[in-house]
DNA sequence: TTTATTTTTTAGGTTAATCTAAAAAATATT
DNA sequence: AATATTTTTTAGATTAACCTAAAAAATAAA
């Protein structure tokens, strides 16, 4: 059946509510990552479940059906393939890639994502560390923890960023917090949970409780 | 100012018509193209009119302003570069890569076409033999002769072809025709101007009248 | 458990891009 | 030059995606 982008751009924020939650996706979630209002929301939701894509019945909320959740992980995977693309061969930054991203991933072409897929090395995570679908729309889990719930003393490395906004990548690269780096956590301030972190056995230096909330790392063992 | 997808096809569409000519552009040579009706073309010239990219008076035909060739110009770039990047780096034979490009020539960047450009190692053709137009807008005259042109004895190489479409390109692929080959024309039938044409020094085949008229080559000195 | 608040839906409109059918203009033919 | 044909435009609808304002349902508070 044929969709069009702005149908996809509704499959793929309904799926990205649903990762952190086990709810229904309320209409007002959606128009607000959409950019929209509730009422459009409501003739959307309607429609998407004409074609079989959402489970959706009225003042119930909203859930990808099996359909609509493969659809999600297609354009997913596309997005995160050209990012891959466009840091690893374009020679882009973290940060200035998302928007690109969000036009490449409305290209229809199976043939060519197999391509660049394996063109880029079969990647398993994007430039933000957040993981690839495999072709199946197979998530590989990868369960990383945020900065912020992780003890003093620790050490870990930074496999990923909970977001993509560019003002947020712009100051990790300040801060020389990139992907992989090492990280010392030498001590968490009480009065407003800020970071002292070492970032690969350098001078320490100060995090917010913001920052680190946003950042994703791995313990190490 | 903001341009729809289909804004920039009927540029492109009409730039491709005046490549052949130097009179209007008529409505319906537009909706032929555009596989469009006559009255939604009329529509669309008015609203580009409006915007500055054409000039049209009604009955009279259109033509593209010198800010409409600009944008024109630079979808044709980007088609083109789009092409280069599927053929050389992923792999596709050319008559697979036109549906594909014709998405991709809409992807907005400046900086990545500019990027895709030095990757691809700024090539001055696409697959097909077309020029590349320059980030001016600049399209290198390359001025080829169709191979129905030239007279029997005479050898040349095959630089383009004047047709996309996958049948012709695949067509040529069985005969083993491609960009660079080199062609001995043996002898021209007066009955239906059909060629005897050696390729690359191999047994000489016959190719139709049709097929020569779609080839483009250089005559060697 | 009423009342107040918030959320969601309905009703009715708008805009971009298309369509069909009919009218108008341009071109070709006698 | 008058008539016929073709081309182009106008008029009026349609569809997708959106909007605002008002009504209805769900949820929270008194």
């Amino acid at each position: 059946m044929a969709i069009s982008f702005t149908e996809e751009n509704y499959l793929k924020v309904i799926h990205r509510l649903s990762e952190a939650t086990s709810e229904d996706i309320s209409t007002n979630a959606v128009a607000e990552l959409m950019q929209t209002k509730a009422a459009s929301v409501t003739d959307m939701l309607r429609k998407l479940a004409d074609k079989g894509w959402v489970n959706y019945q009225k003042y119930q909320g909203v859930r990808l059906s099996p359909a609509g959740e493969k659809i999600a992980l297609s354009i997913v995977r596309k997005h995160r393939l050209w990012e891959v693309f466009l840091v690893d061969k374009m020679g882009f930054n973290w940060d200035e890639v998302h928007e690109i991203a969000e036009q490449l991933e409305h290209i229809e072409s199976d043939e060519l994502v197999q391509k660049l897929d394996a063109y880029l090395g079969f990647p398993k995570t994007d430039p933000h560390g957040d993981p690839i679908p495999n072709k199946e729309g197979i998530l590989p889990e990868l369960a990383y923890l945020h900065l912020s719930d992780i003890k003093a003393g620790k050490n870990c490395i930074l496999m990923g960023v909970a977001q993509d906004s560019a003002v947020f990548l712009q100051l990790l690269t300040k801060l020389n917090l990139s992907l992989g780096a090492k990280l010392a956590i030498m001590e968490i301030n009480e009065f407003d949970r800020s970071f002292f972190v070492s970032i690969n056995d350098a001078e320490p230096i100060f995090i917010s409780h913001e920052v680190a909330k946003n950042i994703l790392v791995k313990i190490l063992a």
